[in-house]
RNA sequence: GGUCCCGUAGCUCAACGGAUAGAGCAACUGCCUUCUAAGCAGUGGGUUACAGGUUCGAGUCCUGUCGGGAUCACCA
């Protein structure tokens, strides 16, 4: 049990001793003890003032008595102010530094024998992937691995939004003007082929626009229906989708592609299996290189008529109700939010129907009552609504339901516009923090050259990536400077890293030279950064703890941070291998094994790996 | 307009309701003859948007104001 949990209960029990009344545990509030004071950690005395009707001053000496009494860890106490300072035993830290050596898996926690579904990423097929991508994708994984390291079993998903008009843009762009081109044939990434059909059509779809805005017709139009002032640039922006659906040729065009997809017509059907089999190539070359995976990919194109029995189901239960028209509703203005229809009126499905059809397949298929959607903040209010409806449904699985909502990426040039071009692609920014720690190596005298060096770069670049986007909360908004996110100095993942590989380079030299570390408990003089490099293990189990329970990888992020910068520290200021005593040497050795173990494990837990050498 | 989220150093971010609000970047200054300097140490930088309230104690909780964002489609 780790420490904070046993002083939280001592000094409950010291309190309930002293005077008379029980308190529960884990209301005790219990800190590493400041610098500047003497001590390991603290006890808050101000909310036993009432109950012992003493001052906080005699409350600490007396607690502090009693628990130097009878426990067999407090080695000594002190009380400043409302705060009682206590210095645990020497043998306790050995103790502790023992465990988490001799645990293979320190920071795992036994299987709950739970499933829980996270679905992360969900692209669609018509582009290729963007920032945006990368810190769902980054968010969703590490997420994963943090809920299993607690102990779930983790079903990791994606939902692939494979049909509907975006890709048959592109479809019609290729089949127009691709000429037979194939990825192959270009030599391109296949997601990358298929998105510039996207952006083509888009092209030419705004050149047939702008020869429309000139026809008599459209000047007509906007004389008797733009509102008053509007200039006819910002009357046609917002025509625009009217337009599309009424008037565009290539419009039209799109739309008998996708009714013909959904008649299930073969030549159809075909070239959107052949562009979608090169995005998906390119996909998971780009899910590779981040090194995330999926347990079940689920495709738009099975789910996206699921949901009409539920509907049937919620009218029988009075949860929904029709209209006039035939269209389905449900009130939610008891709690705030509007009606929202889930089946149109002619017998349709709209997006919130197919999500609660995929939900209870997900159910259906795992068994599973926890699910964990990684989706931008956009949506809150659709999942809000989505969640409220599963629960009036009474779905078995409706109170494990979470929304792990981001904020926005956004560049210091504000936000990203694919009409800008300011989006910032995937593959494009992987290969230019590549470069960098390429180049930084190479300045720096680094390997650069073979397959270690190799290897070794790509965990640094992808390091320094990955942290800078899961250091944050992930509900903030982010600005992300391309510049700083492949800086490899200060608070990134390559400062971790290098405090690893120190550990790593200290290790190896143990090995040679066969160093006897037996004798680390004859140790007793420890130094503050020595402490504090104990205090930060035995803190890592509740670290995860609170990252799960939280849904919030950056905790885990903050904490390796802080235990890579108290080694840098304990590196600087005392002497490791050689240092003055056999037993010191010994005991700082293990430490850093230690420090080094819990690292890569915490940083496992993000996605990051340890390179061998910097 | 309704609902939700966010306002902390010049910038990017931390801080279970607890002690004098901390890091990194940027600027300046030191430290490699000793285990890798992608490191360490120091200096400057703050009315935690503002105003009230709750309490032993508020960046944190409550109310209001101001500022920023998202969302309120028979789109996905």
């Amino acid at each position: 049990m780790n420490i904070v949990k046993i002083l939280q209960q001592d000094v409950a029990a010291a309190v309930e001793r002293l005077y008379g009344q029980a308190i529960s545990a884990e209301k005790v509030q219990i800190n590493a003890t400041l610098p500047e004071f003497t001590g390991d950690y603290t006890a808050v005395l101000f909310p036993f003032v009432k109950i012992a009707k003493k001052s906080p001053e005699v409350i600490g000496a007396e607690v502090g008595t009693w628990l130097q009494r009878e426990t067999a860890y407090v080695k000594n106490y002190n009380v400043i102010k409302g705060f009682l300072n206590l210095e645990l035993k020497e043998t306790f830290w050995h103790e502790q530094l023992q465990e988490v050596l001799s645990t293979p898996h320190y920071g795992r926690f036994p299987s709950r024998g739970e499933r829980i579904v996270i679905e992360y990423s969900s692209p669609n097929t018509n582009k290729p992937l963007h920032l945006g991508h990368i810190r769902n994708c980054l968010l969703g994984w590490s997420c994963s691995q943090i809920l299993e390291a607690v102990g779930y079993e983790v079903i990791k998903v994606q939902i692939i939004n494979d049909r509907g008009v975006a890709i048959c843009k592109s479809m019609l762009a290729w089949q127009k003007f691709g000429e037979g081109r194939t990825p192959q044939s270009e030599g391109m990434k296949g997601d990358h082929f298929v998105g510039d059909y996207y952006v083509l059509f888009e092209r030419k779809l705004q050149e047939e626009y702008e020869a429309w805005q000139q026809t008599p017709q459209a000047k007509a139009l906007y004389e008797t229906h733009h509102k008053p002032g509007q200039r006819e640039e910002e009357f046609f922006k917002d025509y625009k989708n009217r337009w599309f659906n009424e008037h565009s040729r290539l419009g039209a065009e799109v739309r008998e592609m996708l009714l013909r997809w959904e008649a299930g017509d073969p030549q159809t059907l075909a070239l959107w299996r052949q562009m979608n089999s090169w995005v998906y190539e390119g996909f998971e070359a780009t899910y590779a290189q981040l090194g995330v995976q999926f347990d079940k990919n689920y495709y738009e194109s099975d789910t996206y008529l699921l949901g009409k029995d539920i509907i049937e189901e919620g009218l029988q239960k009075g949860v929904f109700f029709r209209k006039a028209d035939g269209s389905v509703w449900i009130d939610l203005t008891d709690v705030g939010y509007d009606q929202k229809v889930v089946l149109r009126s002619d017998g349709t499905s709209v997006y919130i129907t197919q999500d609660l059809g995929t939900a209870r397949m997900r159910y259906r298929d795992f068994g599973c009552k926890r699910m964990v959607y990684v989706v931008a903040d956009e949506q809150n209010y659709h999942f809000a609504v989505l969640f409220e409806i599963l629960r009036r449904l009474g779905e078995p699985y409706a109170d494990g339901l979470y929304h792990l909502s981001y904020g926005l990426v956004e560049l210091p040039t504000g936000r990203m516009k694919t009409r800008e071009g300011t989006v910032v692609d995937a593959d494009d920014l992987i290969a230019e923090v590549m470069r960098l720690a390429r180049e930084q190596a190479a300045e720096r005298g680094s390997p650069t050259e073979g397959p270690e060096a190799e290897e070794n770069l790509r965990r640094v670049a992808m390091g320094a990536l990955k942290f800078f986007m899961i250091r944050v909360n992930p509900k903030r908004r982010m600005v992300f400077n391309p510049e700083e996110s492949v800086d490899l100095q200060g608070q990134t993942g390559p400062y971790i890293q290098y405090s690893w590989v120190r550990i790593h380079g200290l290790m190896q030299r143990v090995q040679q030279e066969g160093v006897d570390l037996s004798n680390a408990r004859c140790y007793t003089d420890f130094q503050s950064s020595e402490k504090e490099l104990l205090r930060a293990l035995c803190e890592y189990p509740s670290v995860v703890l609170t990252a799960a329970q939280e849904y919030d990888p950056s905790h885990v992020a903050n904490y390796s941070y802080q235990l890579a910068k108290t080694y840098h520290r304990f590196w600087h200021d005392l002497p490791i291998f050689s240092a003055p005593t056999p037993e010191a040497r010994a005991f700082r050795l293990q430490l850093s094994c230690a420090v080094a173990q819990v690292l890569e494990s915490a940083m496992r837990l993000l996605g990051i790996e340890m390179p061998t050498r910097m």
